[in-house]
DNA sequence: CTGTTAGCGCATTCAT
DNA sequence: ATGAATGCGCTAACAG
């Protein structure tokens, strides 16, 4: 069989130079105690043979790859590409790469993702699935591995960026209360607690406003974001119009704004709509969507550095820091939509 | 200082076992001349201990990471995450992971990623960018390292999948005539090849349709996207509404149609509006955009596919395959806004 | 200031 | 069928 052309190593330049592979290797190093000539020889060699150093070697010796992994559910969905961006530009700033891991929201490819990467591919994680309580990921934890959960908390035994799901939902629903609307939608998302918690805001501003809560208006999602095409439709044909839908995501808001423009309504005038995530292109549909706009890059961010740090604590004292669950502040982002 | 908990090692599961080293190795590779009671005895220990392989010390020895690079302007514009997709999920289907790399078009910083990755963190990259001739990716592909360019095709010598720009707009554009409009508004983009290909067509349609071309219905992009709200505003203004618009991405699209809808035109009754791409939310707006479709995933599966095949060329044989550039089809998409 | 050496974890060749 | 020994490319400890 034929072989790779072998990339030069450290060793070709040592010997070029006519030093040792540990005089090339402080040179590079930027260590001190080495006499400018030497440097500058070294420095020449290294140009000229056009040598870069082999990161699978450092990264054996150093045991560290700086690089991260990125798990979400998928890139596709809208929330994820601002996220991502947020960690990308971190982890660069700070010199690691990310290596981004697609779930579908699939336990097992988590899993499968955590037995690969775990060994040696990459010096922590970042857990942006909703998924429910994962064994894998407490054990990743417990081992001393650094993790950092977003959109969901756990009980906070582990690093976590989140928002308050509750009364950022609160919030909206006593905002369309306000506006006068009274028979008030839900659509509702999958078993994750991400949507309980926005569904329970919606619940709690109903009851402390003495509206009475009405479980034919929750609408629940049966097969992906489209399946509210349906849904909004089987409800009001058989309900009649709500005022309002309140959504629990921008998707899902669009959605059904698409499916009432077609019904021929219009929005606001004949029912309101309200988003959750603030997705880019909330503003662009027609009515803008107003929406509770969530730090979506800023998670990313904040969630990187985070594990960054993790990073260089066990690096540099062995353990881990005590877990950290920081909360980030979403707004109400009243559009034309309602 | 403290040190990382160790991880347990191929020397670890050996000693545990009883055996050697390289008996443990050979168990784990599969290898034949393995007694089945030391096997069993081998994957015992390994399950107890939770033992998996390092990566990097693996990689170091065979000289392949199974990694690969995607380079992308940002992932945050829409185009990429389906494309992302396409990539991730071909990737994983045969064992490999991606790095995703973010540039925003600045060569600099695609520069940044090619030195930084080549050296063995991936067996393998990806451009999707749109950047003019890049002395650096030349360079790679000479040196006998796998690449495989999408969005831009060079001249035949790198390998690259592709679309007919031209002719795709060529066709967008008569049907617009075909319909009867007459005045035919062009939103260009950044001095990129892409779009002037896609202007190329425009041209080549207005002119074989006996339209005279007017510069002033064409406009240039000056400061991101959101430009061409006031720039279809200030159009308007100075040379009277186009019957039509066709823009040469969805999203430049879709800010134009937000900006026409707010100066209180109807499309396409008023104004027509035509995109290019068919980016996910392209269905979503109201009213729906007809645009040049694009196979996205497809795009970025089938340039995996052959990066991969590039890899095993590599491997095999010592050297890379002849170039090929791939041609994907697009078609052209009526919805409802023209 | 610089060279020699050992070893990171693994796959593999050579013995046995 | 299995063990011992070598080396992938690099860094760091130890000698000068």
């Amino acid at each position: 069989m034929g072989k790779k052309k072998a990339a030069v190593t450290l060793h070709d330049v040592a010997n070029k130079t006519g030093v040792s592979v540990s005089t090339v290797s402080r040179v590079l190093a930027g260590k001190e105690y080495i006499s400018p000539r030497t440097r500058q020889k070294v420095m020449a060699t290294v140009a000229e043979m056009n040598y870069s150093p082999n990161a699978m070697a450092r990264g054996l010796k150093s045991g560290q790859s700086n690089m991260i992994a990125l798990v979400i559910p998928s890139i596709h969905n809208l929330m994820f590409p601002v996220l991502t961006r947020g960690v990308e530009d971190t982890a660069r700033k700070n010199g690691y790469m990310v290596i981004l891991c697609n779930t579908d929201e699939d336990t097992d490819a988590e899993k499968g993702y955590i037995t690969k990467l775990r060994n040696s591919w990459v010096d922590g994680m970042i857990f942006a699935t909703m998924l429910p309580d994962s064994h894998y990921i407490r054990e990743l934890r417990q081992s001393g591995f650094p993790v950092v959960l977003t959109s969901r908390a756990y009980d906070k035994t582990i690093d976590a960026v989140v928002i308050d799901n509750v009364s950022a939902s609160y919030d909206a629903t006593c905002y369309l209360i306000g506006k006068g609307y009274r028979r008030i939608a839900f659509a509702m998302g999958p078993d994750f607690q991400l949507y309980e918690d926005r569904f329970q805001g919606y619940c709690n501003a109903l009851k402390e406003n003495g509206i009475p809560f009405d479980e034919r208006l929750v609408m629940h999602e049966t097969d992906g974001v489209n399946s509210f095409a349906g849904l909004i439709r089987k409800m009001i044909e058989e309900q009649g119009k709500p005022d309002a839908v309140f959504a629990s995501t921008d998707n899902r808001a669009i959605v059904i704004m698409r499916t009432l423009y077609d019904m021929g309504f219009r929005i606001p005038d004949d029912i309101a709509v309200m988003g959750f995530d603030n997705v880019d292109f909330s503003s662009l549909v027609e009515p803008p969507l107003s929406t509770v706009s969530q730090p979506l890059y800023d998670i990313g961010a904040t969630a990187t550095r985070r594990l960054i740090h993790q990073i260089r604590a066990v690096r540099n004292t062995g353990v881990l820091d005590p877990p950290v669950v920081e909360q980030l502040e979403t707004h109400l982002l009243i559009r034309q939509s309602t």
